[in-house]
DNA sequence: CACATGTCAGATGAACTGACATGG
DNA sequence: CCCATGTCAGTTTATCTGACATGT
């Protein structure tokens, strides 16, 4: 009874990296809308979360390459959303920090992402969402720690 | 009595986003092994799953853009594991059909992705890999509906 | 004429690689 | 001497855009 035949392979690695698709589409957009992308709410997010830190620390919580924090630093730097301040403690350190109007524009894709998620989940109830959520949150916390 | 601060941000679409990091990572390796990509196994995938179909056809199974299709197609050509006809019955179109060893090789990406299946799923008991697969699947059948 | 299809050229974002200078 | 850090240049993959010719 169901129009589309349904034989889709259930590997859940697959499915993840599928999904990601239209998720990702989804987060770009809301990100779009403030003038941003991925890489930034991630270091916004991370340093809103774990406080200050130098920009290979950062590029460990972000899942992110030192290489490209440098880029996303001067971005976020060049609007004023971020601070870099070489550390007194170990020269070979900046020490990025956030500033009130990076706090402001994290509450904004905050605010996006939000707009976006019911796109994205509107096919489950309340009660299957926690579920999801609290899977990938396992997954991301297992995977983050190498 | 954890040595990472728990504070993540809890917001579906972003965790997929970041989780699909790891699993790209994942499946890239998987089919790096057997000298293919992402697109190489969607097209590969929808053609043992729904049969030959044209270009356009497949850029709609496999969300992938027509411009796309033509590309892979063209590799996936070249290694001899698809056979690009054009149709009779309508003239702007090719019929791109699977062959042997475009299904071996489709097996070849499986078992990778299988092998990888394990490193992204490890922290979770069989029960909720079930869970997670059936929530995943329902998410990825009503996005794919647009 | 509107629309679908295959094709091409190019742009952007995300992720990665290799190199290098500096400092711990 | 080895290693960590910040930086730069360049590559790959995935995705999308706009254009165009052809055919329905």
């Amino acid at each position: 009874m169901e129009e589309t035949p349904e034989r889709l392979t259930a590997k859940p690695s697959w499915l993840l990296t599928q999904l990601a698709v239209h998720a990702h589409r989804l987060a770009s957009d809301g990100f779009g809308e403030v003038g941003a992308r991925g890489y930034h709410y991630r270091i916004l997010a991370a340093l809103h979360e774990f406080g200050a830190a130098s920009q290979a620390e950062l590029g460990r919580r972000c899942n992110m390459d030192r290489s490209d924090v440098v880029a996303a630093i001067n971005q976020l730097g060049e609007q004023g959303f971020v601070e870099r301040t070489p550390d007194p403690d170990d020269r070979r350190r900046n020490i990025v920090a956030l500033t009130a109007a990076g706090d402001e524009q994290l509450r904004r894709m905050d605010r996006a992402l939000d707009r976006v998620q019911d796109d994205l989940l509107e096919p489950l109830a309340a009660e299957d969402r926690q579920t999801l959520t609290r899977l990938l949150t396992r997954l991301l916390a297992h995977h983050r720690r190498r």
